[in-house]
DNA sequence: CAACTTATATCACCTCGTTATGTATCTGTC
DNA sequence: GACAGATACATAACGAGGTGATATAAGTTG
């Protein structure tokens, strides 16, 4: 069921469908392993952000997830109702958001972190050594592969995200 | 900055929580490479059990696809007015569904394989060999981690999806 | 100061998911 | 063989999360 694709391979010698397809599947039970209630995929992802880099502009923080402004200010909207994220001046720039996780925040998302850190933990105990070994060797690549969107980059602290003109 | 977790490890010496971390990042990956009017990825990943398995009755596409029946109607409907599936009537019983996918449903799944496979491709010229070769190695891995969830059995041919009563 | 440009908000709209409920059809039992 | 309940699907009302188009306020520049 690997080998029969048609597309088996590109300039690179690599199955890109096949990755493709399985990366897919994978997604699909990324969103599964959610229990009502949880935080969605991107507010997590946002609140990760914010965890990691500090305050960030609304506009950032938007071309960061790759979604458009309109559905930040929504999300972030959302968050500031349930105490999560907070909204703060920019004494600079009286134009600006400045969002800022809050200690509620970090503190769901350390809890989402665990719950579903301890869902998985249960999946992996069917799976045997070898391919828990395999998915491990796997994680720097898929590290790697995940810091190559644009405007996705962790941002190291001290490089406040150089904004290459988008328009 | 894959050494500092707190939850280095479970019970199978297995950090779960950086797992379950990075494969949040790529599923948001995943959903980033979707671009406007591309199928989503419930339509595709259901289409793509039609195109394996063959005709299914509704209430069990729902459940394969971790979804509640009403999801899957709408989600069908949609699918019918575009043209990708049609209903089918079962003879043997006058309530139940069965859902087919179309020539064109499955010119639509192929398309979108090549066109994703492609964007892929491009972002994995950007990784390292190793890295390639870490993705490839864990790929037996990662289909077996997604075949672990209920009711998400491929369904080998001529095994109907043994129903097992889930109420 | 007028004219852009930029940062955010707001609006109308779509998709995709949920619960709760309705309707038609089967099934088992008296 | 009719009635009670279970089952398969549809419908309705809603929320979250996304889009593009557009308004508003605040910098920036000639």
């Amino acid at each position: 069921m690997l080998m029969n694709s048609p597309d088996a391979s590109d300039s690179t010698g690599f199955p890109a469908g096949e990755v493709a397809r399985m990366l897919d599947r994978l997604a699909r039970l990324v969103l599964r392993l959610n229990t009502p209630g949880e935080l969605s995929l991107t507010t997590a992802s946002t609140l990760a952000t914010l965890d990691r880099s500090g305050p960030c502009r609304l506009t950032d923080l938007a071309a960061r997830q790759g979604v458009t402004q309109p559905a930040m200010t929504q999300l972030v909207s959302r968050l500031q109702e349930s105490g999560l994220a907070e909204r703060a001046a920019d004494p600079q720039d009286r134009r600006v958001v400045l969002v800022r996780i809050t200690a509620a925040g970090r503190a769901a998302l350390a809890e989402r972190r665990r719950a579903r850190g301890e869902r998985l933990a249960v999946l992996l105990t069917e799976l045997d050594e070898a391919e828990r070994a395999a998915l491990t060797a796997a994680l720097p690549a898929i590290d790697a592969l995940t810091r190559l969107l644009p405007d996705d980059a962790p941002a190291s602290p001290g490089v406040p995200v150089p904004e290459p003109s988008r328009h």
